[in-house]
DNA sequence: ATTGAAAATATAGGCGA
DNA sequence: TCGCCTATATTTTCAAT
């Protein structure tokens, strides 16, 4: 089941979809009149400019961020994790572990001394030692892994920059 | 200008409550009597307790998620810094120079190693170089900071493990 | 592809329990 | 605080340009 490589193929996004892109990675209940003034654009317009970039994937989802200390999930841990043997079907059976794992908020995949990076959020120490068991120990794959423990989420978001032209 | 150590004196969060952030944290564009259907209230119900937990901060933003490739970003880069010097100061510093880059989508100030893990949002490499200089070598107090290149953005979510009781 | 108007939905506020 | 009812605003659809 692999992934499409590259996204779908679609129109390139114009100085229109940029700036409403813009817009909606602030705040995404901005209304479509408020959106079609900023970027002088019909209130319908920025609709079916957005329904077609949600269509795309361009817009990938609209979620509201929860601060986790709210919810009992005041701790967030990074992990770099390397594994012992790097091949694809090893490499793919990690990411689908640690995708699946609802206590993994984040996961990269990347070159250089570690294999993997991992944002993940828990309750307390109690509970990431629990998260290393089922995740790490278990694996049998994982040769080792290094732990960070964040004092300050000092920026997360999702934002991607964007530069409208004109 | 420090910022608040804990988050404001609130209630505590009901079953409901967590009932629709569960809800709101995969898709904010559920309508409040599909929410209402879901958690067994009603929709003004539900909005009431929506606007408190946007008022108290549990809801910190409602944003769209962008595909970075889509929007000419193609290429996430994790990196480890590591300052020179520690001090409030300065570290405060780094937090605000590294929090007002927009390539900048996340910054950890974090234990161990390094002392941040920034994850950075960038067209190619050159792009990357380019903040390397604005960001690391201008900077004075950065001792080193290791480059993890992202091949794969396998789980790439804001979204905290909630768990509804009852 | 945009506009402008009409219809359907969603959200906001008031009130009694 | 809830649920119901009503008012406002927003989103959506459609006809026309």
């Amino acid at each position: 089941m692999a992934r499409p490589r590259r996204s779908p193929i679609s129109n390139p996004l114009d100085a229109f979809d940029l700036a409403i892109l813009k817009v909606l990675q602030r705040d995404n209940r901005t209304s479509q009149r408020v959106i079609g003034d900023h970027v002088n654009l019909s209130a319908p317009a920025v609709q079916r400019r957005i329904r077609r970039m949600e269509g795309e994937g361009v817009i990938q989802a609209n979620v509201a961020v929860v601060d986790p200390a709210r919810v009992g999930q005041g701790l967030t841990i990074i992990v770099m994790v390397q594994m012992e043997n790097e091949s694809v079907e090893l490499v793919d059976k990690a990411k689908r572990e640690f995708s699946e794992d609802p206590n993994v908020q984040q996961c990269y995949y990347v070159t250089g001394p570690a294999d993997f990076a991992l944002v993940v959020s828990v309750e307390d120490m109690a509970d990431y030692e629990e998260i290393t068991r089922r995740l790490f120990f278990t694996n049998g794959n994982v040769k080792r892994f290094e732990t960070l423990v964040v004092m300050d989420r000092v920026k997360v978001s999702l934002q991607v920059p964007i530069n409208v032209p004109g």
